[in-house]
DNA sequence: AAGTGTCAAGCATTA
DNA sequence: TAATGCTTGACACTT
């Protein structure tokens, strides 16, 4: 399966925007509270339930999902909420979708979700974060499994790469059972930070959190592995179909843009690494990226 | 209605 | 020691 994460262009351009991502600032959150919140939790998992529809209905089969879904869901659970059995009806009309449809979900938690810091008060947030991502599954009620993964990067070295990697693991032993279950870990985009062999030799063979491998980011911090190679090393520490991410850098589609950054569209996603997982194609035209690799494969198809 | 500056959270780099 | 980039949309305020 091919999928994109969060935002779905098409269907936010309409006269009536449908998302699942709608938000708020902090002074908004301050004057208005929860209640809010959950009122913008209850548009996005209406609009979720559509946006998977959506999805289905174009072949596309993997999604990544906003953590703006329950917005500032660090600062209350959702069981406190008033509204709590509407949003788990809501969500479970999404879980439901998915499971009925054989498709998959992942969330991504933001970059400051740090679970090897050396700040505990840093350790703690994080923990949070990955614990509500997984109560938003369970909500949904789908299964505590790498397979609907909340996938994050380490994205830090703090000085000293061994120490890091164990206030990982330990933190890692920290999340609840269905945290932990649904945890996966992500090479990075620096030569610097944390690649697919560090993951797995210090992250994976230790405390079993499966590695998502990042097509365009193992270029950063290959350590002499060819891209099937650095597959291969992730495939391994999966025992489910592995999750990967694929994207083009913007420079090879002629941007004057740095390395790192990625590129509107994408002229391929090779054929081994299709085969062997689903692939998060991360573009900037979004679903727009999908569209028009179906379009070109079937006029390839047609000749 | 359209335009603009700013935004919760972390870290590394630079000035 | 303090500012900046990351990556990007969307919020919130101004015109």
């Amino acid at each position: 399966m091919l999928g994109y994460p969060c935002m779905n262009r098409t269907l936010r351009d309409r006269e009536e925007p449908l998302r699942c991502n709608r938000g708020m600032q902090k002074a908004t959150f301050e004057e208005r509270g929860p209640a809010y919140a959950a009122d913008l939790a209850r548009q996005n998992l209406r609009d979720l339930r559509t946006i998977l529809e959506w999805n289905n209905e174009h072949g596309i089969g993997f999604y990544r999902v906003t953590s703006t879904l329950v917005p500032w869901n660090s600062q209350f659970d959702l069981a406190e909420l008033e509204t709590y059995d509407e949003l788990a009806r809501l969500a479970a009309r999404c879980g439901d979708y998915v499971r009925e449809h054989g498709m998959r979900l992942t969330f991504h938690p933001d970059y400051w979700c740090r679970l090897a810091s050396s700040s505990r008060d840093t350790v703690e947030r994080s923990l949070r974060a990955v614990e509500y991502h997984a109560d938003w599954l369970d909500l949904m009620g789908l299964a505590r499994s790498p397979y609907f993964g909340i996938n994050v990067h380490i994205g830090a070295t703090y000085g000293d790469r061994a120490a890091t990697a164990e206030r990982f693991r330990d933190a890692v032993c920290e999340l609840s059972s269905g945290a932990r279950a649904r945890l996966t870990v992500e090479n990075d985009d620096e030569a610097g930070l944390w690649a697919v062999t560090e993951l797995v030799e210090q992250v994976s063979d230790r405390v079993g959190v499966p590695v998502v491998f990042d097509y365009h980011h193992h270029s950063f911090s290959d350590r002499g592995l060819s891209y099937r190679e650095g597959f291969e090393r992730a495939a391994e520490t999966w025992d489910c179909r592995p999750a990967v991410h694929y994207s083009e850098p913007a420079r090879l589609h002629g941007a004057d843009t740095k390395p790192q950054a990625h590129a509107e569209y994408v002229a391929g996603v090779p054929g081994w690494l299709r085969d062997r997982a689903d692939v998060m194609v991360e573009a900037g035209a979004k679903e727009r990226a999908l569209l028009r690799l179906k379009d070109r494969a079937a006029t390839a198809a047609e000749h």
